[in-house]
DNA sequence: GCGTGCCGTCGAAGCGCTTCGACTATGCGC
DNA sequence: GCGCATAGTCGAAGCGCTTCGACGGCACGC
């Protein structure tokens, strides 16, 4: 009453276990009427081959590992996305995912978890810029591909999201609204100068974008709370009450000015336009109004990833995939036309 | 140069190669002295064991699968913590975790996929009061153990939150600051006739712990978004303007009230205190005041779906382990004393 | 007509482990 | 002193699959 293995196949069928191995994997060729009564005995015997002897004998477990930081600091919808879609992607090809949490026993263990043969290849995620898991996977030899980069990845594969292209993307569509005043609003100075890519790339984006468009770029760093956001706020708007449009990458800050905003009386988007970046569809709907955003193609990445890696572990010229995916802009209720633009007084009563 | 096996082992060591497996397993008994000499030669080869080889020989993978909707309602970080907490649990224990999103393409492919005999167990997350896929796990009649609970789930195991206990916490705790009127906001309507546990259960929590207290329960349903709240909220203070206290089990509407009771004047936790049931620190700490919450203590109900399910697998006598864990109550800025308690004068303004 | 090649199939040898049966050496009861 | 259990070890038989070498047949070229 055990699972029919591919002997029973072959037996049913009057064919050599070998070639029912054939038939399946098409290795060798089959004659069209041998490979009909194998289809028809495993169909009949609701045949399912067994993943762990396959794995053995073949010695490609069509498993891959997903490797992911426990218990990280801001791991949210976004970062799930990532994980679902990279099983999805998996799934589709084939294969398996295993969780691998890591960085609890720090990095000998992941060492002796691959040495166990069980996964074919691993899938990096939440890459620092200097991240100590990418020197050891390639020490040890094994395939893998990341999502997210570390600062210097010439020569490994990855999927990351375009942050620098997202910024531009931000200030451009906030000049087309009429914005000339635009504040940028990133993460706190220690995860910048910490090195944290997101943080350091979305910066030199901003930088780049709004100095391309003759525009005096305007930055602050802040912790990500909504307390800091707020408290930035205030401190922005004393020192630039100009400011007419923010973009931030820091989404629990953003909360924070969003509320300091109308408490101060700011109507937005009538007298300031946020567009937060790198943001969720769930955070994006959670304030009043929903903030316009540009957000990750989260499941895309994932598939990325994992399509990269099964590549890598299929084809043997063992190409380099270097793939960066900007945001998707999604117009929400929290950006509008430049006040300057709309209601030109503004700007006399300021130069007067 | 690939990996040493376990015949290297024994024979460096001068041994069997079965006596280096029954040191390892303990299976049968070894000397001392023999098993320092094959634990020396491990350790000198940099010995691990192939996990598909040894999968096959014993017929136990020590994989287990975790089962998710994929796309599902409102997967967020809470979600996020059960699959960390259950792939950390499952590394300690010596397991593997693996990914499966289902429903994509309907619970026939999981037949497809158990039967591969790649793991030996499944946990299921975001069960749903009726859910096809428990029928049919039964069926193929494979170990199993929940994260959540169908309506009926008197033979098998499971891990949840204990949504009823946590809705009368808030109502306790909200009644201990003076609060005699308390609404509650629930998900939408469809959701619960839909039989969404979390929303049929804290429902009848509430009624439950509102009866209790000597109080009138006053529900509203409402859609998942920051609008919906809002609009929810205007209605309710309408009907119901003597209330103090919100309990709400929709975070996303959550923050519509707030907005709204904050442009309607009210100030919160002055005039109107907001608890959030089931609500992840990640989204309490989003609005401001901050949300006073109770958090499911996702990651240790991940972790105890795991060792319910390894427990089943281990252990002969097969227990029945079912476990409700209350949330855990964090204040944060969101409540405060009634204010007809703290400002009298509230309330004979109301009855004069 | 006979080598040459390819098609289609078979049998057998692993893959690296677990586990069973068997064997020896020892200790024990009586 | 003999039987009998038990500790400690070994060899071999799988687990269910992939893959290699071999072999018979048929088509082709010349």
């Amino acid at each position: 009453m055990s699972a029919p293995t591919m002997l029973d196949v072959a037996r049913r069928a009057n064919v050599a276990l070998s070639t029912v191995s054939y038939a399946l994997s098409g290795t060798r060729p089959v004659s069209e009427e041998t490979r009909r009564r194998i289809e028809q005995s495993m169909t009949e015997l609701g045949y399912q081959p067994h993943a762990l002897a396959r794995g053995l004998a073949s010695k490609r477990s069509r498993i891959i590992a997903l490797l992911f930081p426990a218990l990280p600091r801001g791991f949210g919808a976004t970062e799930l996305e990532f994980v679902t879609g990279a099983a999805e992607a998996a799934q589709h090809r084939g294969y398996h995912l295993v969780l691998w949490p890591t960085e609890i026993h720090g990095v000998g263990e992941l060492h002796q978890l691959i040495r166990q043969s069980l996964v074919d290849g691993v899938l990096v995620m939440e890459v620092r810029l200097n991240d100590e898991r990418i020197e050891l996977l390639r020490q040890i030899d094994v395939p893998f591909s990341m999502i997210g980069r570390p600062a210097s990845a010439s020569d490994i594969s990855f999927a990351d999201i375009d942050f620098e292209q997202t910024t531009r993307d931000a200030v451009t569509y906030l000049v087309g609204l009429g914005h000339r005043q635009i504040a940028f609003l990133n993460h706190s100075e220690e995860s910048f100068s910490a090195g944290y890519g997101p943080s350091v790339r979305a910066a030199s984006g901003f930088d780049q974008a709004a100095r391309a468009a003759g525009l005096t770029p305007i930055s602050r760093f802040c912790g990500d709370t909504a307390l800091a956001g707020q408290e930035v706020f205030e401190e922005l708007i004393q020192a630039h009450p100009e400011v007419t449009a923010l973009a931030s990458m820091n989404e629990r800050a953003t909360v924070g000015v969003m509320q300091a905003a109308a408490s101060g009386g700011w109507k937005i988007p009538d007298d300031l336009s946020v567009v937060s970046l790198v943001s969720s569809a769930r955070v994006a709907e959670m304030t009043l109004p929903p903030l316009t955003a540009l957000t990750p193609q989260s499941a895309e990445l994932g598939r990325l990833g994992v399509e990269t890696l099964i590549g890598q572990l299929e084809e043997d010229h063992n190409e380099l995939v270097q793939r960066l995916l900007p945001c998707r802009l999604v117009v929400r209720g929290s950006t509008g036309p430049s006040p300057e633009e709309a209601r030109p007084w503004r700007l006399v009563a300021q130069s007067g």
